[in-house]
DNA sequence: CATTAATACTTGAGTTGTACAGTATATTCA
DNA sequence: TGAATATACTGTACAACTCAAGTATTAATG
């Protein structure tokens, strides 16, 4: 019996579960706080910002997408009011992204309801092990 | 200072780790097998399967897709002959899903390329840790 | 049986991303 | 200083999904 290498078995593993609880919380989030994932990590970045100020390519860099596609993103969000466009004095190339109030209540909301989701989904996941979990993901 | 839930961070981490790596890997299939790692995951499936055969549903059920994203999806695996169509004389409705040899053939050589990949991404990550995280992974 | 309900799949329209090319502005360095 | 290069972003075309509705077939039931 062949031995099975056990980093494809992780990196598949990994694919095939966050693919599966990506869709769980970007439901939830969809249907109780009209916004997806995606747009809540966009706004968690943003709150952990200084000034809760990024440009758009450091958004980008962070969610691991393309600057066209946070192009696309942001434009419904700052249509909605949960961000807002600033202008940056030093380099007019920039188009600086802050987050509204708007956007901090509903993210603050949001987050009570992908922590309950979460808990729901790692239901079978004690707390010992989520703790080296989260370690062991923090090491990838 | 706040306590943070460790669940939600869990859930996030996931989500950001296993979009950049998907994409890594997905990269590297394309480029060397011309096949994605949805592609990959789709004759996995069918290579554990009994008579190497699935229903296009239970593919859908395994990968987390809906059966109109399967069809999609199979149709240019179908004219790249990675996979063949099969009738299921019992029930008129089921299209059944078989891998072809030329199928089995890319799948064994995108394995040592997904492998390898795997092992480069997680090159941070010691044995006995890669071992904890799969068997984290398995319990979710 | 005949009707109703459920299942397996496909199709059309919409969403969310990408890649690549283009524009405007900044930076580098001979 | 000014020509070449790099950076930040946007626009267009395309890819990979989803949802909802439609078709065909099978299963369940009064």
């Amino acid at each position: 019996m062949k031995k099975e290498s056990i980093y494809g078995e992780i990196t598949k593993s990994l694919w095939i579960n966050s693919h599966i609880i990506s869709k769980q919380l970007d439901n939830s989030l969809g249907a109780i706080h009209g916004i997806g994932l995606t747009e809540y990590m966009v706004l968690l970045n943003l709150i952990n910002a200084p000034n809760h100020t990024l440009r758009r390519i450091d958004i980008a860099e962070a969610l691991g997408r393309t600057a066209s596609g946070i192009t696309r993103m942001l434009m419904p969000m700052e249509k909605i009011g949960l961000i807002a466009k600033e202008i940056n004095q030093r380099d007019a190339r920039v188009s600086l992204v802050k987050i509204t109030s708007v956007g901090l209540e509903i993210f603050n909301n949001a987050s009570t309801t992908l922590e309950n989701k979460s808990k729901h989904i790692l239901k079978n996941v004690d707390n010992n092990q989520a703790t080296n979990l989260l370690n062991l993901l923090n090491t990838i």
